[in-house]
DNA sequence: ATACTATTGTGAAATGATTCACAGCGTTAT
DNA sequence: ATAACGCTGTGAATCATTTCACAATAGTAT
């Protein structure tokens, strides 16, 4: 492998191709790393450094060439394949997400819905069929799911966790929060929304103290 | 200052404090950093670099007093003293945040939720009143809050940024898919769904790649 | 044409986080 | 009582990420 990519430049990556849509449904042409740098509240060497790993094209004094940019990051994204995704859970945070993903992201989709509860199953929310539980490791098949999103109690996380490892997925996205085993050729991510606001509150009491010195 | 504790480790501190909870419950009395460290998915040492930051209290072959380390890190978050929240946003998100913290966290409490949906204003949600956003500078003065969740969309979340900032708040949790600037003295925690899941997406399909080679 | 300016791309340095490795020390066994 | 064991706490080393700083270069002005 030439030069592995690193999960925080992925990350970025993401934004910059958000913001560089929002430029161009604005007309703007091309953009400095300057300006990159500004709106995704980063250094402007980050973005060069992060670009390099697009094959960064830019010109000096014109800079990067917004279009030209925004499609270089998608094709690194590998938008002209799409990745099918699943749900798990259709609780507040699964119904949540889903609303939230609906039609946004043409190559990353939510193609099914699971949960335990028979009220939520077979209904379709925002276009998207709910399966019961018992068939997960079925459609996945079926239907090549790459991605798994546990949005499911606590209790049940590591269950569904193996059930999609023992069905082929290849990336996990955990909104449950427990820390979940995998093997090492799956790709997780831990939301941890809890473990997330205490960090903000503990962060936040200790800014009000050092002012207080 | 002494030593500044890094952002990771007071996550990690959070994910222990939730085990060790759990840990006190069925009895177990003392734990060492091997075992805390498989069930959080991190290694040993890093479990014991972590715990040095709340004074480590091991003892050798015993290890940690379970009880006793619980109560460190609770110290450590200052759970004597209560950290009041603020929820701006109660779509799908803002919700389903809401529910989530309903009664979990007692030091970390949701008092006030805001909306521009009169048909949501006025309203309890999980016990919680939902104001007019107007009243939004207002009522964290009053309140004494001090975080603040964001979950409002995109084209809204720089205003409320910057309202939550003019009235005092000490930390910022963003849900919204926008990098947000707030002056460096406010922590700010991005929680960005979009971006999580496409690097998910990303490496999930190199890992793919790899095991063709 | 030539000089000047501003920006990219990128080695090299700095900073930050994790892991290694082992001294020191309770605990247990003999 | 003594030895042996296994774990903690931590300095040092390693690894990862970010920032610095500058050569190369395209555009612009004179």
């Amino acid at each position: 492998m030439p030069n592995r990519i690193s999960d925080k430049t992925v990350a970025r990556l993401s934004i910059y191709s958000r913001l560089l849509g929002g430029f161009r449904q604005q007309g703007k042409e091309t953009i400095h790393s300057h300006d990159l740098a500004l709106v995704a509240g980063v250094t402007p060497a980050q973005v060069r450094r992060d670009l390099m790993s697009v094959g960064g094209m830019g010109s000096p004094s014109k800079g990067y060439d917004v279009t030209e940019l925004s499609e270089s990051i998608e094709a690194f994204f590998g938008s002209q394949q799409r990745v099918n995704v699943a749900l798990i859970g259709l609780g507040n945070i699964g119904r949540a997400i889903l609303a939230y993903f609906h039609g946004r992201r043409p190559h990353l989709a939510i193609v099914a819905a699971f949960d335990i509860d028979s009220h939520r199953v077979d209904c379709v929310h925002n276009g998207c069929r709910c399966y019961p539980m018992h068939a997960l490791g079925e459609i996945i098949e079926q239907q090549k799911i790459s991605v798994g999103i546990i949005a499911v109690p606590v209790s049940a996380a590591q269950e569904v966790a193996d059930t999609l490892v023992a069905h082929g997925i290849e990336g996990i996205m955990n909104f449950a929060p427990v820390p979940l085993r995998v093997p090492p050729n799956v790709y997780l991510e831990q939301v941890d929304i809890t473990t997330s606001l205490e960090t903000v509150a503990y962060f936040a009491r200790q800014h009000t103290q050092e002012e207080r010195r």
